[in-house]
DNA sequence: AAATTGTTTAACCAAATAGTTAAACAAAGA
DNA sequence: TCTTTGTTTAACTATTTGGTTAAACAATTT
């Protein structure tokens, strides 16, 4: 049988990934990589060289995941009302799908200095990112007078702010509400339904 | 000279609290830790006995400051529009004043179960959490028809996620924003305006 | 079948790092 | 001054962990 070098090779990231968002870049062991894989340690570098270079391979893709996450949860042209309503809900989803995620990100980012910017430099090739379609549909809204006037950078943190919060702090807020499971679909819609109310109605132009 | 022990015990845990807070459980070094603080290795282990025992000291004590922090900023009593006004200035400031404290907590409270329990325990002895002082005001305001009906346990995650995102992110998106720095005095004042004006409108009674 | 090429592994090595110990040192009291 | 007690350290040990290597293995080609 052909030996589909591929196979374990993606297997190997894949797993790498899940060690990598769980324990951090240094609480990963390349051991326990290596076994939850089903392979010896020693593949590891056959393929990746070093856990340095197996890490930034990680890192950088969850980097771009994390974006495009973001990116993805942007939805089509319509009206700014449902446009945010959907994108809140799509967007929590999306979080609570991979809480670990968002956390490892925000938590790794600290470190890197050379590496995220390449990262974002071939993400956005030249794109100013503050041009992004979610502020670029905000400041369109304003300008139709859909909402007030807004800092769309503001707006942005806020959205994705109370989206994400309650995500990863979930462990704590878990055990400070008992009967809370942050990721439970249920918890997700009343949470999407109240994060697009309180918006859309702090959002209103005042007459 | 009378040998004070307290005064170098307490330096190592100063100095183990900083190096936790950056590098993380597993990323700091009692080595590093000994050298910052300007004694010999051995003398983190006569007080501490283990490396363990000291990150536990240090991520107990820091849990408590998260929350402690949270309650300080809890404004005394008086109407509900600057009662809001004066949390989201105050919680801004205190997060933006040891960003990392936010980060560390969200981060490492992933793994611990029962120290975490412990040490909230110990906190809110008894006391069931979510009536905590400001999810009571918020019901106290919701009753007295200073704001529309809310969840307060919803709007309590609103709040801090819009304050803690930003500067949490900070690393990430002052490089997606070249001209944003997020600890800024100047930046905070601005979040605490747009913040405020987003919740108060969006929590107006509609009529 | 023999040779070749690419794949996989067990066993080993080297470096980093947590933890220990015995001895030096300093202050206080007899 | 000598002893005692508590403090501090340099040097050492044990363990963990990243990384290497030589040899076995499997598939393919000649």
């Amino acid at each position: 049988m052909e030996p589909l070098t591929t196979e374990k090779e993606y297997r190997i990231l894949q797993v790498a990934r899940d060690v990598f968002l769980e324990k951090g870049r240094q609480g990963a062991r390349m051991q326990e990589i290596a076994e939850r894989a089903g392979v010896n340690k020693a593949l590891l570098h056959y393929y990746f060289r070093s856990k340095e270079r197996l890490y930034r391979r990680v890192f950088e893709e969850e980097v771009v995941r994390f974006f495009k996450n973001f990116m993805d949860t942007i939805p089509a042209e319509s009206d700014f009302k449902t446009f945010l309503q959907e994108f809140v809900s799509n967007y929590l989803h999306q979080v609570a799908n991979s809480p670990q995620l968002v956390r490892f990100v925000l938590w790794e980012i600290r470190e890197e200095g050379e590496v995220l910017t390449g990262v974002l430099q071939r993400l956005f090739q030249g794109d100013p990112v503050q041009n992004n379609p979610f502020i670029r549909r905000v400041l369109q809204a304003v300008q139709d007078g859909e909402i007030r006037p807004t800092d769309p950078k503001h707006l942005f943190f806020s959205v994705v702010g109370m989206c994400v919060y309650p995500i990863i702090a979930g462990p704590l807020l878990e055990r400070l509400f008992p009967n809370l499971s942050v990721t439970d679909e249920q918890f997700i819609k009343e949470r999407a339904q109240e994060v697009f109310q309180l918006l859309w109605q702090g959002l209103q132009p005042t007459t």
